[in-house]
DNA sequence: CGACGGCTTGAGGTAAGTCAATCCACGTGG
DNA sequence: CCACGTGGATTGACTTACCTCAAGCCGTCG
């Protein structure tokens, strides 16, 4: 069974032997477990080190001046949470574990040989930090040009797709730890909001989510309501031949 | 006087007389002028080219199936449009000039070189992208958590730095070709409500716009409105000597 | 002169927010 | 085993920020 950071990496491209076993010696050498609301990093923090969440689920975030969280974007195993730590001076958010989470802790050092490298992990590691940045600027489009209901129905739809690239999940059912008012805080909504649009969604039968289980029931139609559009997630290898359960992620775009 | 691009990389470090001779090389070799609305990459695309913005103002769009237009980020000069090109299959999004811009080309190969080198210049775009992506972050939680008012001076306030950077503007006066319909859909308003929010902006005595012509009359109240923390524009230099105007990007952070 | 793009202003409507009560699942301790 | 507290979810009544629709203005350009 493939580490989650690999399995996100060979969405994009294949690794030789050599360069898994890498990847794997990697993130094996030190790790750590968080508890559910623990800071892994904090605004203003400078690591030594870089982290790669294994298990879990965590998120970036801002605290406003007045107390308000933003959270920018949940980071699902595989996910890299700091890959500025080796050229920027500090933090300029915080992540933070929402689950359980287990992470690998790579030297500042180690990544910098890894990005500096000509093979293809150097050319992966680029390929994440530019899809985080596609990620991003779809939540944006989310944000100013789709309503509450469409919003959400995007958000779960890019988790469940990010889920099978790492393959956590295999159907339609995810662990879903993110509670009510961490969506609020992720949409900019508020909670209550956010209640009533599940509740839509659960009415229509286009999701089923209790005990931190998410299931979506109608994955087809979800889709369509989010107008969910998979090119941002650039999934290049999504349509190779079937080599392992993650390319399965390619059926869903 | 040194060209933008150069100039806003000297944000973070500062470079060697070879460097900037290269970089100037670089940048004179190939350019193309776009007029006002123009296309400079579109949604699909994959130039063999990368594109650094020289002069005017550009901005990252997408189009949604119901027509609607969300721009994610305004391109100032300095800025790369597609730091993706050489990694990614195909734009996801498309980048049109807002006013007559001009723009250097730079082949995918000589880019791959510059940033699979040891030296300051690849860290120097590592820390573009990076500061990319953290200025998308900013703007996910202007969505989120800013209101209308807030929002616009944020945005103000943020081209202002931005033109500091570059040089573009040395007081508090810089070219805003920016109409209130493009504000909008980078908002996610309507442009109704952002003339609202502009008249309250010139009422309070905050800003003064017209003729394409954009003076902030009162910085440090509008950065309060805004919520701004410069943090996330990464201007390590910001408080070196002073060397070159750039610098005074450091006076307002 | 009219046409047009960009901006402004107003009246009325709606999506989402606020405030507040209630409920449910749980863990914990008496 | 029940009492209780706590965090999360739900529901309802009322408010508001922003939207929609629509008219009118102003400068520019053919």
């Amino acid at each position: 069974m493939a580490n989650p950071w690999t399995m996100k990496m060979e969405q994009f491209t294949r690794f030789s032997h050599e360069e898994r076993q890498m990847l794997d010696r990697l993130i094996s050498e030190r790790q750590r477990q968080y508890a559910p609301g623990e800071d892994i990093l904090r605004e203003g923090d400078h690591s030594p080190d870089c982290h790669v969440v294994l298990s879990g689920l965590a998120s970036r975030y801002k605290l406003l001046p007045n107390g308000e969280r933003q959270i920018m974007a949940f980071l699902v195993p595989g996910d890299l949470c700091d890959a500025e730590i080796f050229i920027l001076k500090e933090m300029d958010h915080s992540v933070a574990a929402m689950s359980p989470a287990r992470v690998a802790l790579i030297s500042g050092e180690q990544m910098k040989e890894l990005l500096s490298g000509q093979g293809r992990i150097a050319q992966a590691l680029w390929w994440g930090t530019l899809t985080d940045l596609a990620v991003l600027r779809e939540r944006v489009v989310d944000h100013g040009r789709r309503d509450a209901y469409e919003r959400i129905a995007h958000l779960l739809y890019e988790m469940l797709v990010r889920y099978r690239m790492v393959g956590m999940t295999t159907d339609e059912t995810l662990e879903f730890p993110i509670t009510q008012a961490d969506l609020a805080d992720a949409t900019g909504l508020t909670p209550m909001h956010v209640s009533r649009m599940l509740g839509k969604l659960r009415d229509e039968n286009l999701i089923s989510l209790k005990n931190k289980t998410l299931t979506i029931l109608d994955p087809e139609r979800l889709k369509e309501i989010a107008g969910f559009n998979p090119n941002y997630l650039h999934l290049d290898r999504a349509h190779d031949q079937r080599d392992n359960v993650a390319d399965r992620a390619g059926d869903l775009v």
